[in-house]
DNA sequence: ATGAAAGCGCTAACAA
DNA sequence: TTGTTAGCGCTTTCAT
């Protein structure tokens, strides 16, 4: 068992509140002796003040959960590490501990076996970071939970933050304008439907930066009078047909002299197709992704658009603690910008 | 505020006690028409049990905590979501949750700085896991924590789980040896030292694995009298020599048929240079790589030898909990047996 | 079958 | 400056 406060009291033949009041709140109305006797006495043996006590007293748990969609059918859903970065640095700001849980996106759910974490009362608000969408039960349940909650990378009217892809892209497809750049394509695959899923089921399943990295790309071209260039046209392909479409584009008289890319899996092919090409990166061609880091693949060091994550991770933080603090009817939606950096190691400016 | 027991013994007409044993442990005392009214009104209000004060009662916080390391000066380091589905998996057998928390690998730490988790009591066991070494503070905190402790991904004496990496490699190039292969490479890069970082230093700080799976190939091929060969020879090379390394490797007329990557990593460098020099894989040559999960690059579909995340996380919640349950003097260290899968799809029978 | 009492560790209010 | 009292939400006796 934990040393309490009780076997410092005893130990040094105090009470419990005094001994209490010098480890937490009221040190400074003791004698220093006091003080350093006691002091000494919890560092000699270890103490740490229990969590779930406090938590009982002040009504508060300190604590946020994290609620991480998981989704059986396609793997590779992860945790980003700049999420909980931004997360645990701002929680660190509120002296706030985090809790964090996966949810099946499974049948399974339906049955009522919901984890710990939502059967029971665990935290003061919740951090829902989706993926995709989370079955009905899940959603129910989580607004049963009377505690503040907001999405995460999920575009909602209230209660979430999500970065601003259509901007962003925007105000990138411009920088590449006015570098000097014309034949500015923007490289998007689209997995093939799953089994089962249709294709209007697929489209509307994906993320929603799919169509606002798309439309602030248009937005843009149309704008300065420019042709928007797809690669593949229809967005949709197999995975094994991506070096082939990056073929396809690059591989042409009129290739374009700058790609963005949707993400790093867009990359890849890109790069591979370049290199094979004789294409220098950034000489011939500029190239720019979005993503979480920045990449060297294949030898070449790419500087990502970076997506923010550690500024949602905050901002998530922030907000939900300030529901905590005072209880307002709803949580308004944040669409972060993104910055575009100075320095952008994997763009040139266009030749003539 | 959230519903309390008394609020539905006062909606109830009940005594909180009667309230409580429906609602938790011993309902089957009760007659039907009390348990019904309780469990109506439980739901109606939306009762959750207050997990906190549970834990004070029961001694327990039905909690462990995840401590992961966090390294300020490599990006990239990242929480595996295998080994979360494995502790999550585990945790919900015995009805516990999980805390995640991040220690930072600087000076700051030295500053007492401790996260809210090592400072308080907060969980009845510590999974720690190692992606490097932790700083002499966050492993005096751990050690002063008055709960089991568990490693992950770290070779120690004591206390430890990590995957078998020795006899992985060592099984794997049997396998290929069986299979027909001879001239079996492994490829294993290691980044050029940090600025300020000896060679030796850089060494010393590798992953275990990087000597383990050296060995285990070394051992694997002297015993059948072939010759081990490392691209690049001397291991330690900086990221933009990669493909030529691979290069090298595998522009000769004496080419490996098989080679086996150290990580994901290695990958990319290796089947960029083979689709430019017109080697199919796997009919010229077996790709095989340490890896988290299968993967597509380029259109090749690579399958890898899976890291045994999930068990990893199973076993050290198992491992913990039972030293909960029963404390014992200290927790032996567990050597997971990776499963060299039978499908391997990128391996193919050596041609003669 | 139900309720009264007690106590887990901690802290705020009050009394000495 | 220090100690006493009380109570947060829950559960385990033990009476009724």
């Amino acid at each position: 068992m934990a040393v309490t406060l009780r076997e410092i009291a005893k130990a040094t033949g105090l009470s419990v509140p005094t001994v209490g009041n010098v480890l937490s709140t009221a040190g400074h109305r003791h004698s220093a002796k006091t003080r350093e006797v006691v002091l000494d006495a919890a560092r000699r043996m270890g103490y740490r003040p229990n969590a779930s006590a406090r938590a009982i007293r002040s009504g508060r748990f300190g604590c946020l959960a994290l609620i991480l969609s998981r989704q059986k059918t396609r793997t590779h859903s992860y945790l980003p590490i700049g999420l909980l970065d931004g997360i645990e640095a701002e929680l660190g700001q509120h002296d706030m501990h985090l809790t964090v849980t996966r949810v099946d996106d499974s049948l399974l759910a339906e049955d009522g076996v919901l984890p710990k974490v939502l059967r029971q009362s665990t935290a003061d608000g919740l951090i829902v970071h989706y993926t995709h969408e989370l079955p009905e039960t899940i959603q129910a349940a989580l607004k049963n939970n009377q505690v503040p909650i907001i999405g995460t990378n999920a575009k909602l009217d209230a209660g979430s933050i999500y970065p601003d892809d259509y901007s962003a892209t925007k105000e990138l497809t411009a920088r590449l304008y006015e570098m000097g750049h014309r034949r500015i394509a923007l490289i998007q695959y689209l997995h093939t439907p799953l089994p089962g899923e249709t294709l209007s089921l697929r489209l509307k399943n994906a993320h929603y930066s799919v169509a606002d990295r798309r439309r602030g790309y248009i937005d843009a071209m149309v704008e300065r009078g420019l042709v928007p260039e797809f690669a593949p046209p229809e967005g949709l392909i197999a995975h094994e047909q991506f070096v082939d479409a990056a073929n396809r584009l690059m591989n042409r008289p009129d290739r374009p002299t700058a790609v963005i890319a949707y993400s790093e899996r867009e990359l890849l092919p890109l790069i591979h197709v370049c290199r094979s090409a004789g294409l220098s990166i950034p000489k011939d061609v500029s190239v720019t992704f979005f993503g979480s880091d920045d990449q060297i693949l294949l030898g070449l060091p790419l500087s990502a658009i970076q997506i923010p994550l550690e500024r949602m991770g905050r901002e998530a933080v922030r907000c939900v603690v300030q529901a905590i603090e005072s209880p307002g009817p709803s949580i308004p939606s944040i669409a972060l910008r993104y910055q575009i950096r100075d320095r952008m190691d994997s763009v040139a400016v266009a030749k003539k």
